[in-house]
Parts: C-alpha cells; structure tokens; sequence
DNA sequence: ATGCCTTGCGGAGCAAGA
C-alpha cells in the first residue's frame, strides 16, 4: 500500500481572531497536513491554539502585537527550529517560523523528515521610503538562509506570502504595477535569485496559466472582476520537488463572507 | 485620486496593508 500522500497549504489570514471560524472551516474541509499561516496580528499567547488543536493540529507561533505574525500547524509531530529569519538579530518583526515535522511511519519504512517554513515577506510599500530597502535586505537573508537549508538535502517547503508577484502574467495590470513594490524589477530579481538556488515554484509548475490569482485587494471590488494577484508561493527543495503530484490555489475561502484578502495556495508532496 | 476596503488600537482617527 502507497504511503499516505502529504498536504502543504500557505494561507495569509489577515487577523486569525477576526478569521477564526473561516479558518476551522477551512481547515475541516480542505485537512491540509502542514499549514503556513502569515499576518495573525496578535501575539503568540494570544492565538486561538486550542480552537485548532481539537482539529488535531499541533500549533507554533511567532506573533507581535497589531501587526504581522506568523504560525504553524501540523498533524504530525513538530520540532521547531527557527523563530525568526536569521542573520539580523536586530529585525524585531515577526516573520519567520521553521520547524522539522516527521511524518509517520508506513509499511515501507521510516519516511523522510519535512521541513516547513512559514514566511511573511515585507510589503516594500512605499518604495521612497525605508521599507523597501528592508524588503530587499530581507529577500538577500532569504536567500542566504534559503542556500544553506538546500545543503542538507532534504524535502524543504518555504511557504508564505512573498509579497512578490514574479511576472507580468501574475499581476491583472502589469503596466500599472510596475513600480510597486510587488512588481518592481529589484523584488523580481530577488524572488528569481531564490528561485535560481534550486527551489521549484510549486503553484507554477502545475498550473501555468496567466492570470491565476492568490490575493485580490478589498477595494474597487477586484474579486468580483477577478483582478488579482499571484504573491503566496510555496517554494520546493528538489527532495521536495522530486514528490510534487498536486498544487494549486484555493479560491473558495476568498468567496465567502468575511474573507481574508488572502486565499490558500497548496501543494501534495506523494508520500 | 493622498480614494475606494479591512484590520488593530482604543474608544477618534490613524497606520498599515498590497
């Protein structure tokens, strides 16, 4: 008997108090394995833990008050390993956590370890002011830190809201996007230099097709003309590349009420 | 369009998001 295959999913909440019941929904339905979430606003000690350790997650969280935050969940047994990006001990936001999950063991033996990162990249936003140098200084520690996990040669997923849309085919108006912060050619190159290390764009790979969105502003009803755009990547390791059977992005929660401007981007790693 | 909408904070009106 095959062993189990393993679901990945990156979600950016926009508040996980506000969202809480939107994502339990979710969480019952689509039963992801692994879960990256990104922007909780709140701290840790503050997130709805228990809520979803019923649903039979495990849960790690690095959180800040108001803003950013990021967290864990996983069916399986977890290990943290990171709770903030390395090589700036002086960057106090919250947007990094890793961890090592292990996967059951099958009928074929002991299976390989995952390692999951959750990643909410800086905005940028404006690009005359000191945020985007931070965004970029941040996307070059990325990549430092993206370079040295590819050296231990295991299944890596680096998931998140990149804040990066990687060409033209991911933005609804290229033209008018492109000195923004998510389209400008500094954050593009970046985001290919991660990608040139090694790791595969797991939504890309299998579904290329122009125009397949993950985020779709509140304003000037974008969802309802379906003008978005491609920024929740998961990147793959080639151990993890080598397993992908299925990825793609879940519109539904985007749909229904309440939305985060946010919806899921997934990936199956065969087991 | 320095807007439009949605959050947190705090208890009004910003800041931040993308």
């Amino acid at each position: 008997m095959p062993p189990e295959p393993i679901r990945l999913a990156t979600w950016n909440v926009n508040s996980v108090k506000i969202r809480i019941v939107q994502l339990l929904d979710w969480l019952r339905s689509a039963r992801p394995d692994v879960v990256m979430l990104q922007e909780i606003k709140c701290l840790a000690e503050d997130f709805p833990r228990l809520e979803i350790e019923d649903l039979g997650y495990n849960v790690a969280a690095v959180g800040q008050k108001s803003y950013n935050g990021v967290a864990l969940l996983s069916r399986h047994p977890m290990t943290v390993e990171h709770t903030a990006l390395p090589g700036d001990p002086g960057d106090t936001h919250a947007r990094y956590l890793e961890a090592v999950v292990e996967p059951p063991a099958n009928g074929a033996g002991k299976r390989p370890v995952l390692r999951a990162a959750t990643i909410y990249l800086p905005n940028g936003n404006p690009v005359d002011s000191d945020k985007y140098p931070y965004k970029l200084a941040w996307m070059r520690r990325l990549r430092q830190h993206a370079k040295a996990l590819l050296a231990l040669e295991e299944v890596v997923v680096l998931g998140g809201d990149y804040n990066v849309c990687p060409t033209d085919d991911d933005v609804y108006d290229p033209v008018g996007w492109r000195n923004d912060a998510l389209c400008r050619t500094e954050s593009r190159a970046e985001f290919r230099a991660l990608i040139n290390l090694g790791y595969t764009d797991a939504v890309r790979a299998l579904n290329p097709q122009p125009h397949y969105y993950s985020f779709w502003d509140y304003q000037a009803g974008r969802w309802q003309r379906d003008e978005g755009l491609r920024i929740d990547h998961l990147l793959l390791s080639p151990q993890a590349a080598d397993r992908l059977a299925q990825s793609g992005i879940d519109r539904a929660p985007r749909g229904r009420d309440k939305p985060s401007d946010h919806t899921p981007a997934w990936c199956e790693l065969a087991g």
